[in-house]
RNA sequence: GGAGAGGUGGCCGAGUGGCUUAAGGCGCACGCUUGGAAAGCGUGUUUAUGAGAAAUCGUAACGGGGGUUCGAAUCCCUUUCUCUCCGCCA
């Protein structure tokens, strides 16, 4: 969410900010805001004298009564009635004007970031590196889900009879190849100075909203009616919100915590051949990087993460590009995001894997995440997250790219997580 | 699931209708004192929002929501969370 004072502002750059994610009606939208806010703001300033003129009488009255005048205080008493009405009044037309303008708010995206493209669709998206051998696969390679049938990995069937599609089965060498992976992702991310957490399954409603989930997006989370409490879509949720309500010192930062977690998603409506196998399920793995960062070095820290992201692949020696993501195709609350997509070879399409991103002050806002800053006044900070790294496709890229006719070959960082050194 | 006790500022903790945005203590900051340090003394120390160049002033906030009252941390209703005991349980 925006910030009121940033809006009021800004309004020119916001707009060329809205232009570039094909936002429609963003001049309305923003002169309706501003209007609602002048508005609201008036209100406010009528309730808070009348406030005050009914608090001068009360004390009045409370001097009467203890001096015995109580004639004179009841005739005090009559006219605090009416200013009664009409802070009641005013209190009303107040809470409708805060929850338009609200409303208002929840509509309009994050500003992108200048480096941001313009453009539509995925389409035009920015590769701005790409890295790693695409391998020559032998004649009969065999796309993931294949292997997995033919290795005994992976039991798709099995996650059909228990619960239902998309929530596989990890089997055997299947099953410590992704605890391996897990491992190993944990490990390097706390080289890299990450607090490694481990967090609740299952969030709250304030959680949700904190970080922009709710109260739009409930659809696509999971949610366990009984007790009102929503499985996380992703680790950035229950980490996020750690920091919720939160006023920082200046010397907190930065502030790096990495976690491991199921993530859950109902990804409604979306069926067909991309979705096969472990390309997009309702229940996988994902190891997180979640940073709170002082606006001065947000971006600095959105490099590092990128730089720590590309790293892992290259130890895997995995081909896998990274994309700058255009307006278009931009989350809703982030301002500059990098995506990572790894080469599958059998399945000869980029797969996603991981998405970096800086939300600067949006998220934060919502959060009332703050730090005192070095002139004392309390400030909003920046929050930025990235996988490190998605589980089931970096799976399904490492199965097909590194199948031969005699098995599949175990990266060599992971052998010592696994324990083995190829499945067959 | 049953019974009970509680939620007050960065922390501890007082406070059953007006003198309480909140005593006292701890912590923190600055100053005095000192050869230096400790101790001691003094001053200051919540957030949000509106107005203002600023000093400052108004308003709101004692878990959340609602009510009673001229006036609520304090009384009533409701909700949520925490703790203790019992039950169940990996």
């Amino acid at each position: 969410m925006l910030t009121l004072a940033f809006i009021r502002e800004n309004k020119d750059a916001i707009l060329k900010g809205l232009a570039i994610r094909n936002f429609a009606n963003a001049e309305k939208t923003i002169d309706k805001v501003i209007e609602k806010d002048i508005l609201r703001r008036s209100t406010q300033a009528e309730l808070d004298e009348t406030l005050a003129e009914s608090n001068k009488l009360s004390k009045e009255i409370g001097k009467l009564f203890k001096s015995g005048e109580v004639q004179k205080a009841n005739l005090i008493k009559e006219k605090t009635g009416q200013l009664k009405e009409r802070s009641k009044d005013l209190t009303e037309k107040l809470s409708i004007h805060e929850s338009e303008l609200n409303e208002l708010l929840y509509l309009i995206p994050n500003i992108p970031n200048p480096l941001v493209p313009k453009g539509n669709s995925e389409e035009d998206n920015e590769t701005i590196f790409e890295e790693g051998d695409i391998p020559k696969l032998h004649d009969g390679a065999l796309p993931h889900w294949e292997l997995a049938k033919k290795y005994d990995i992976i039991d798709f069937e099995l996650g059909n009879k228990i619960t239902g599609a998309g929530f596989p089965v990890y089997k055997g060498k299947g099953a410590k190849l992704q605890r391996a992976l897990i491992a190993y992702f944990l490990d390097k991310n706390s080289e890299a100075g990450y607090n490694e957490v481990q967090v609740p399954l299952l969030i709250n409603e304030a959680s949700g909203i904190g970080t922009g989930q709710l109260p739009d997006k409930e659809g696509q989370m999971y949610h366990c009616g009984i007790d009102n409490l929503y499985l996380i879509p992703t680790a950035e949720i229950p980490v996020t919100n750690f920091y919720r309500d939160v006023l920082l010192k200046e010397s907190d930062f930065p502030i790096c915590n990495t976690a491991y977690t199921p993530c859950f998603r109902r990804e409604a409506g979306s069926y067909g051949a991309h979705v096969r196998g472990l390309n997009r399920l309702h229940q996988f793995d994902k190891v997180e990087i979640v940073r709170i960062e002082h606006p001065d070095r947000s971006y600095e820290a959105l490099d590092s993460m990128v730089d720590h992201v590309k790293g892992i692949l290259q130890e895997l020696k995995l081909p896998y590009r990274i994309l700058r993501l255009c307006g278009g195709d931009l989350g809703f609350t982030s301002a500059l995001t990098y995506d990572f997509e790894l080469f599958s070879t059998a399945q000869d399409r980029w797969l996603e894997i991981s998405s970096v991103s800086n939300f600067e002050t949006f998220q934060a806002n919502r959060l009332k995440l703050r730090f005192k800053n070095a002139a004392g006044k309390s400030q909003l900070a920046h929050t930025l997250n990235g996988s490190s790294l998605a589980l089931p496709r970096v799976l399904a890229g490492l199965l097909e790219n590194y199948q031969t006719e005699d098995g599949i070959n175990i990266p060599e960082v992971l052998q010592k997580y696994t324990g083995f050194d190829m499945i067959d």
